[in-house]
DNA sequence: GTCTATATTCGGATAGAC
DNA sequence: GTCTATCCGAATATAGAC
């Protein structure tokens, strides 16, 4: 395949989901025409059905391509070893820098009710990434350095803490960047299951 | 004015908003039609529109009737006194019965992105619920019960995991009702706060 | 205040040339 | 693969009788 045709066809493809994340992060979906996107993305609104099939497949795109990237770093984390109390910080840590980072994609993965779009989604905790972290919990418990509650409910006192701050900088309450919450943050959370 | 008139505009209107809160909890306000709002409250859409001018008039009176309600029910707690502690872990207490009482409302007020259709609203948690919550926050942090922190980030720390566990139960990813959980939830996010 | 019938806009999706 | 022009259904909202 050549090169070039390759490369237009990621560029179209990645131009569509850019705009669409864009529009979708700041006034939903729903709020989103399929023409807003095409606009956006300087594409054709021939090349986006080609492409993705409907409007729902656009969003569906960005959805998995954004948890797998999300789960890839989870990923990551969990690989470089460490204590149950290391991973665990490492990934709040690491959903503070995504969001200061990419703001839209934090909006879009944690914030939109995906099932009003995405109807055969299963729930966003029960995801790749989700699930990981709950994983990260158990192991937590194994080693003794968690308190021996139920995995589900641990990880929820755990990061639930984290997960709201995220919510409140996203909706612009929170002014300053969350990593100057990091240690508070953290320490409150680990309080809350620690043995 | 006669009673009959009153109570058929009430009947109308509550009739109207019942169903709209079936609809909306269960499929979202975008998903839900004006038509579908009629034929579930089998009211016509002449009245509908008479009462409430557009379909954001109906979400908008739903969001504030359903928010005043529920800070009436934070208000009497606060006005039943105790400690900082026993005010916050009753208001945990509420937010967990209302969520098996009237998921569909829990669901409305807690998982639906209102800024999507209520773009005038501010954020649900600069609601009068939430900074009532806060509130009992501080009042801890000045009694020495809550350590120093930041009024808004051990709010968020203290409500963060339980305010997860709804967001789980309404998702169905908790089988059982959360007040099985309450009294492990309550101690995890106590102890995130506590001096 | 409530109803039915109707207007109008809008947005998702397709056709078919290039 | 990309584009433009077009179709069509759906959904919001209104008109106007009762």
């Amino acid at each position: 395949m050549p090169a070039n045709l390759a490369r237009n066809r990621i560029d179209t493809r990645s131009k569509v989901l850019e705009a669409a994340l864009h529009l979708f992060a700041g006034g939903g979906y729903f709020n989103t025409s399929v023409h807003d996107i095409q606009r956006e993305a300087q594409v054709s609104i021939g090349s986006i059905y080609h492409h993705f099939g409907d409007k729902e497949g656009v969003a569906r795109a960005l959805y998995t391509e954004l948890l797998e990237q999300t789960d890839g770093e989870l990923k990551r984390i969990n690989e470089r070893g460490g204590s149950a109390q290391e991973r665990c910080r490492a990934a709040v840590a690491l959903l503070f820098e995504m969001t200061e980072a990419e703001p839209k994609s934090m909006q879009f993965i944690l914030h939109a009710q995906h099932r009003e779009f995405l109807p055969n989604e299963p729930p966003i905790c029960s995801s790749a990434p989700f699930r990981r972290m709950r994983e990260m919990v158990e192991a937590g418990i194994q080693s003794g350095e968690i308190r021996p509650l139920d995995a589900m409910i641990a990880a929820a006192c755990l990061f639930g803490g984290p997960i709201r701050l995220i919510h409140l900088r996203l909706d612009g309450v929170l002014a300053a960047p969350l990593q100057e919450h990091l240690e508070t943050a953290w320490d409150c959370a680990w309080r809350a299951v620690a043995v």
